[in-house]
RNA sequence: UGGGGCGUGGCCAAGUGGUAAGGCGCGGGUCUUUGGAUCCCGUAUUCGAAGGUUCGAAUCCUUCCGCCCCAG
């Protein structure tokens, strides 16, 4: 079977891209230049820099593949740059390689691929997909290290996309993929795990938006449950709900603060102790149904944010004004700790991602 | 000059005789393909200075220094 493997430049991509080889699949690799890379004043981060792309290439000659690059500057910039700054000028907080995912690698990199003749997309994402003989439809279930899982950032995957991914790493550990790419002498075997936003090159996301989105990133007041004026802040943007670091502000009580809320049209930040930032109920937008929507409250476990424990909940799918259900409702057994918005919500049963939106 | 208040780590600040809370900030760590996210650890031998009382003082007394407010 002709494959196309997106080749990040890192481990886990090239060992997929090499465990595939290994299979006798026909290997073509693919890597995605996202940045400009005439600028030689700009360094990028971690995915997709012109060393990455250097060490994609260098991984396929190794494994004696095809690799081509192809230029999804200005995909990557309107699917992932523009919503991360558009969510954070509104006052919630984005989840960038949940957007890339689903918008770059399995759309339109899925697209390209077709156009080379190719079956499936395979990426390195710790995760299994497989298809369910009973339902007829395909399974997104957590990559079997518990560690390295990355089912939370695939939530958005449709069927029709499932059907042709292939998750090579899904079912290894990190040790393994690792020692699997020493064993083949990779140039990037021992090249560090990414991390961070890639498209943030020195960490400072905040002047990032800000360059942006000028208009969202001025100064405002930080208050407290009962509007009651603590201090001021320098730009929405630079606050996230559960935030406890970064408020410069000392509480009355002496007890920590956390962020509680953010309220973009007047620009307040809302602060709290940190038991106000339990939550039990919350709703989620743009739903993606992997297993069939259940209509009325099913028992399920839900991950929050990336490393969050899922925790047991009821979700059903609730109806918008055009009727498409495309929202959901989770009530969780427990109270949650600071659930945010623009974070994806994703519902597990047992391993497998039955669903998942975007928190409201 | 008279009256009042106050001086605790870089900042805010608790503590009024029993051997320096807490928060912010900072440093380090954990975690991590989202988050200047969370979480953990560290951060004043010393309480404006000098004396005194006491077994023992940031806390009581004396003097001095500095700041603030009111009066003039």
């Amino acid at each position: 079977m002709r494959v196309v493997v997106a080749m990040s430049g890192g481990v886990d991509s090239s060992v997929a891209a090499a465990i595939l080889a290994e299979q006798g699949h026909e290997v073509i690799g693919l890597s995605m230049q996202l940045y400009d890379q005439s600028d030689p004043d700009k360094h990028f981060g971690s995915c997709c820099s012109i060393d990455d792309l250097h060490d994609a290439r260098r991984v396929a000659a190794v494994l004696n593949i095809p690799h081509y690059i192809m230029n999804f500057e200005q995909q990557f910039n309107e699917q992932v740059i523009d919503n991360f700054v558009r969510e954070y000028a509104a006052g919630r907080t984005p989840l960038p390689c949940a957007h890339c995912n689903s918008d770059l690698k399995f759309a339109t990199l899925a697209e390209r691929a077709s156009g080379l003749g190719a079956d499936v997309v395979a990426t390195g994402h710790y995760a299994r997909v497989d298809l369910d003989e009973t339902s007829g439809r395909y399974r997104l279930r957590r990559g079997v290290d518990p560690t390295k899982d990355q089912a939370y950032f695939l939530f958005s995957l449709t069927q029709d996309q499932l059907a042709r991914a292939i998750f090579p790493v899904g079912d290894r550990s990190k040790d393994e993929v690792r020692e699997h790419a020493r064993r083949l002498s990779l140039p990037v075997a021992d090249k560090p795990d990414s991390q961070e936003i890639c498209f943030i090159p020195d960490d400072d996301y905040a002047s990032f938006v800000a360059r942006r989105a000028p208009e969202a990133a001025h100064a405002g007041s930080v208050v407290d449950e009962s509007g009651r004026l603590l201090g001021g802040h320098g730009g929405i943007h630079r606050f996230t709900v559960g935030q406890r670091r970064g408020l410069g502000i000392s509480s009355p009580t002496g007890a920590p603060l956390y962020v509680l809320a953010l309220r973009p049209s007047a620009s307040q930040v809302v602060v709290g102790p940190k038991a106000a930032l339990e939550r039990t109920v919350l709703t989620v937008s743009g739903v993606n149904w992997i297993a069939p929507r259940p209509d009325t409250p099913r028992p399920l476990t839900v991950q929050i944010r990336h490393r969050h424990l899922a925790a047991p909940a009821h979700v059903h799918a609730i109806a918008t004004d055009d009727g498409s259900r495309s929202r959901a409702e989770v009530i969780f057994d427990a109270p949650q700790l600071a659930i945010t918005p623009g974070q994806a919500a994703v519902f597990y049963e047992g391993d497998a991602v039955v669903g998942g939106g975007w928190i409201d």
